[in-house]
DNA sequence: ATGGTGGATGGTCCA
């Protein structure tokens, strides 16, 4: 089975930028999207269709803004969308779909890089979305979650570890939520695979950043750790240039 | 410290 996520920033304007041949191409079963940036009758399900994927979605209450969803060839025995919170549930970040005893969620952690009020949101949600997941375990103890974090973990995951040790998605505090997050019983699939450095998901579309491979590693497949054994395979797609993320890709032996 | 770019919206906000 193969899995893939990816933050489109907009999967309007990533259909305008060749979204649907990288589907087609993808020879994925399952695609996560993030930012989605659409009302649900905005998204074009129709196209999807004919390449063979169901859809769901789980879109913000403001318009444009934020927006998950699930892409599948494989019919989910149970779509949820959210986690019950309404304050973070308004922003259409967690969707979850279960195919026999496999649960696959495609999750947009907040950004914090717009403000000391973000910021505190981001690490409520991080602790409150840690719960729930933690939550979820003793009922699908198998969970693959999929999505863009919004934090690199260590040095390797970013271009200028000491030039960013005071930005969001890099701060002390994020970085150790996440090896928190880890030791109870979670895998960095790519990390756990590729453990070179400059291996990057997201680029600032300013200063030529992409060009010059100046990114960011924020996007992750985190399995559950009785997955480990059914890992084959994690990658990182840097040529597909739909948005300012790339896809990312975990193969499991199902 | 600043400015650099892009998506979606509606006459800016968010990332």
């Amino acid at each position: 089975m193969i899995i893939a996520s990816y933050n489109v920033n907009g999967i309007r304007a990533a259909v305008k930028k060749d979204f649907l041949n990288w589907l087609e191409q993808s020879n994925a079963d399952i695609v996560c999207l993030q930012e989605t940036k659409a009302q649900e009758d905005q998204i074009p399900i129709f196209d999807f269709t004919a390449l063979g994927y169901q859809t769901y979605s789980f879109s913000a209450q403001k318009k444009g803004y934020s927006g998950v969803a699930i892409l599948t060839k494989i019919s989910p025995d149970k779509v949820v969308k959210g986690m019950g919170i309404d304050k973070y549930d308004f922003e259409g970040r967690f969707i979850r779909a279960d195919f026999g005893d496999l649960s696959v969620v495609s999750v947009y952690h907040p950004s914090g890089s717009s403000g000391e009020m973000r910021q505190e949101f981001k690490m409520e949600w991080l602790n409150d979305f840690e719960q729930y997941v933690n939550d979820l375990r003793k009922t699908r103890p198998k969970l693959l979650i999929s999505g863009d974090y919004n934090i690199c973990h260590e040095a390797i995951d970013i271009h200028n570890p000491k030039g960013n040790a005071k930005s969001s998605g890099f701060l002390p505090e994020e970085r150790e939520w996440m090896s928190k997050f880890l030791a109870q019983g979670y895998v960095d699939t790519f990390r756990n695979i590729n453990k070179e450095p400059h291996h990057y998901s997201w680029w600032s579309y300013r200063a030529n950043a992409r060009n010059n491979n100046k990114g960011w590693r924020i996007d992750y497949h985190m399995i559950t750790e009785n997955l480990l054994p059914k890992l084959v395979n994690a990658s990182i797609q840097p040529e597909a240039l739909q948005s300012d993320h790339c896809p990312i890709f975990v193969e499991l032996k199902l």
